[in-house]
DNA sequence: ATTTTATACCTAAGATTTCTATGCATCAAA
DNA sequence: TTTGATGCATAGAAATCTTAGGTATAAAAT
């Protein structure tokens, strides 16, 4: 709660990185590797997540594999091959979008 | 058409900004200034820019001037007192999300 | 022993932002 | 005289996120 700080598309974004670069994961998983990463800064509610892993399935990105740990239900996402090829241009659009940004904001720049 | 996806929240960052950098400014004018600045990386639709403009005015970020040049309306936007002070937070909160995405999105940085 | 906290999933309602598609009007250039 | 640039605007749809719940297991604290 009261991060807020999230700009429109990024956690899709930030999801497929995560599992670009962990293979598999589940979705509390994500929530609290975020958080640790970003030491606090960005908080991925479950209200946005969950949502955002079922989109992400049904585009073909993700593959769930369903685990159970104890008594407990774990569902386990992973890059499908499409999904490895979107993460790349997702990757590059936010990477130039982040490079634009950082000029129009960067105060050493005065926009004229 | 055809350019990039615009975060959410990053609009009403772009438009302060201009504004913090130029005083005053119609829509029209901000929309040709970013794409010259970002050389067509962003293309601000007035779909969303001038309702944005409302917004930022609702809230009493920018005042309104209403200008007749030849036979034709510009409405020159300029930052209140609040709104400049929130210009400074909205630049800050955007440098460090920019900060944070950068870190977890660059690719010298695969996240463990 | 029981309450709280952490783990683990989920959805629905609402707000916000942006996109697409339009519309109107003036003016310069082809 | 038609096209393109300038200049404003809104309506409807799409997408994303927040808030606010709900269910359930397991560990830790009281």
């Amino acid at each position: 709660m009261g991060n807020q700080k999230l700009y429109k598309g990024s956690l899709q974004t930030i999801i497929l990185k995560l599992l670009e670069s962990n293979d598999k994961m589940y979705g509390y998983e994500i929530t609290q590797h975020v958080k640790e990463l970003t030491k606090g800064e960005l908080q991925i509610t479950e209200g946005a997540l969950y949502p955002a892993l079922h989109k992400l399935e049904a585009d073909g990105l993700l593959d769930v594999e369903v685990a159970k740990v104890g008594n407990r239900l774990r569902k386990y996402y992973k890059l499908t091959e499409n999904g490895t090829k979107e993460t790349a241009n997702k990757l590059a659009e936010m990477q130039e979008f982040l490079k634009t940004m950082q000029h129009l904001v960067n105060p050493k720049f005065s926009l004229e």
